[in-house]
DNA sequence: GAAGGTTGGTATTGAATCCGAACCCAGTCA
DNA sequence: TGACTGGGTTCGGATTCAATACCAACCTTC
């Protein structure tokens, strides 16, 4: 299977992944959950090309996740913001992010805290289920076609 | 920076993305959760070239993600099985299936329908604060070093 | 006991992709 | 005028992909 085919398979990870499944995607969209919006800030805080950096925002623009606003003219600059429906990745990244918490901190602990601003709490995500508000682990989820 | 440096980098995101963000790993990872565990399941089911299922596997065997164990001998086989580590990334999988649930579903509905055994229901991931239950969205977040 | 099948891989190799360095450009500042 | 800044684009070499072929145990069947 090619990489670009990914997008037709009937999977939901397979037409995510062909989004947002690449290197530095990934680690774009985190910086911009972080508030990164604009083309040199994610380029120092990465360190990697800029070629890279152009074409990668392009990507995420073209699917919708990020949008292109001028924030100023003369000159015409540009900034890149979460739409809904990269702002609907929010689970995805906190859930990486916790996954790494949990496996790669070291002893000094996580290297960023998330507070709740409702309950003013620092918090895990936990994943819970929809209709009966309980946490969910893998073995709780039986799956079928839909 | 290089690719490899990523898990140096003191972000769980990028420690995370170092093991996980690869193009096919999540989807090896997907087929993991639907219970495949044989080398040639994984290579049908994706559809790719066995070098990569191989050395996909062992990355996912080294990082402690999956291991590799014999389930017959004469002729020794082995299977791939989820391990502790590996089950924990289930809530980054179904924050991904949600995620392209809702954007890229198309009018069929999602390929596959998640039950949640406990209560009976088809459900969809709901991510909520460890500390009050309460869901939490982007905006919610407060993010400060840790 | 030779032929062929099954499972689970390695080796090789041309093609596609990635990436970093360098360059470009419009506008502004000194 | 000349330098600088933000925001890119181009290009060639290094890396990675994926297809094909091959390998290695073992089993089955004739």
């Amino acid at each position: 299977m090619k990489w670009n085919a990914l997008s037709q398979e009937p999977c939901s990870v397979a037409r995510s992944v062909a989004v947002i499944g690449d290197r530095w995607t990934l680690m774009l969209l985190r910086d911009c959950f972080l508030g990164v919006r604009r083309f040199e800030d994610f380029e120092r805080r990465l360190g990697i090309s800029r070629s890279i950096v152009a074409e990668r925002l392009k990507r995420l623009v073209e699917a919708g996740v990020l949008r292109r606003e001028a924030y100023q003219d003369r000159p015409v600059r540009h900034e890149y913001r979460l739409t809904d429906k990269g702002l609907a990745l929010h689970p995805v990244i906190m859930a990486v992010v916790h996954w790494g918490d949990q496996y790669y901190a070291g002893e000094a602990g996580p290297p960023l805290l998330h507070r709740h601003k409702a309950c003013g709490c620092d918090f895990t995500p936990v994943m819970t289920c929809s209709e009966c508000a309980a946490p969910i682990a893998a073995r709780d989820v039986e799956v079928r076609p839909g």
